[in-house]
DNA sequence: CCGGATGTTCACCT
DNA sequence: GAGGTGAACATCCG
């Protein structure tokens, strides 16, 4: 998916349906309506309603309805927003090159004839009535020094399991992580609690650089670490074979001399 | 044929 | 309670 950098233009694409007055709802897939929410519920939520905002939260795309009601849209790792025929970023390293409308879980109609759907072929996305925003950390693309030492402090957790729980820090994804770390030239196997109080800034710091500059990039598969993140990679800055293992359930790249363990 | 891939949730261990 | 692991979802790619 779509970390937040993908999300972020998902959202902007999503400004489009601002005010414009749903017709109908296709939810057909229950698997792909998560926590409670049913078919009926958003056909009752959202037929005749519009769309006042279009907000993200991490990687939840929000729209706030102008009945009061907020729908929470999730891309997975291989959703994409389509509105009116038009993707937002068109460049997912996994999404398929083939485009099947079979693939749309979940879809609102307008009554101007137009239509906001994901088109998700692993369906790991998903769609919820009034999501608990709670449940997702400070925003990781201007997370703070202060905020950050918050979200790693007291924890034996490595690094990168921290930096992903949605909870604590909403919003980087596998490759930001690995990014962020590895231009930082933090191991993200550390323990999260260990990094002394210039690094946790200096790694605050570089997480919005690198959010901010991928997202003029056009992605988070376009970062420094990406044509190394496979078998054989050296890193581009000192040349060193990249270390391939797996932190905090997900693999994980870095480069074992500009990221030393301690 | 097999393994792994930008994610989340849940059950089940230690 | 805190972490860790594996499964589930379904498709593509090497």
């Amino acid at each position: 998916m779509p970390e937040l950098i993908e999300v972020e233009s998902y959202r902007q694409l999503a400004e489009r349906t601002i005010g414009r007055r749903i017709a109908s709802v296709t939810a057909t897939d229950a698997w792909f309506l998560k926590r409670g929410t049913t078919a009926e519920q958003l056909e009752a939520e959202l037929v005749g309603q519009a769309a006042r905002a279009a907000r993200r939260r991490g990687k939840l795309l929000l729209l706030d309805l102008d009945g009061g009601t907020v729908l929470g849209l999730r891309f997975g790792m291989t959703g994409r927003l389509v509105v009116d025929g038009t993707w937002g970023i068109d460049d997912l390293q996994y999404g398929s090159t083939r485009d099947e409308p079979a693939w749309d879980r979940f879809a609102v109609g307008f009554i101007d004839g137009g239509r906001l759907a994901i088109r998700d072929p692993r369906r790991l996305g998903g769609v919820e009535l009034d999501p608990d925003e709670t449940r997702l950390g400070v925003e990781a693309s201007t997370v703070t020094a202060v905020e950050l030492a918050a979200v790693l402090a007291g924890s034996d957790a490595p690094l990168k399991a921290r930096l992903m729980d949605q909870q604590r820090l909403a919003g980087l994804g596998n490759l930001l992580t690995d990014e962020s770390c590895w231009r930082a030239g933090i191991d993200p196997a550390r323990p999260a609690g260990s990094l002394p109080e210039d690094e946790v800034g200096r790694l605050a710091a570089t997480i919005v650089a690198t959010v901010a500059d991928l997202t003029v990039r056009g992605g988070s598969h376009t970062g420094d670490l990406q044509p190394g993140r496979g078998r054989g990679g050296s890193c581009p800055r000192c040349g060193s074979p990249l270390r391939r293992r797996t932190v905090g359930g997900r693999t994980t790249v870095s480069c074992p001399r500009d990221q030393p363990e301690r």
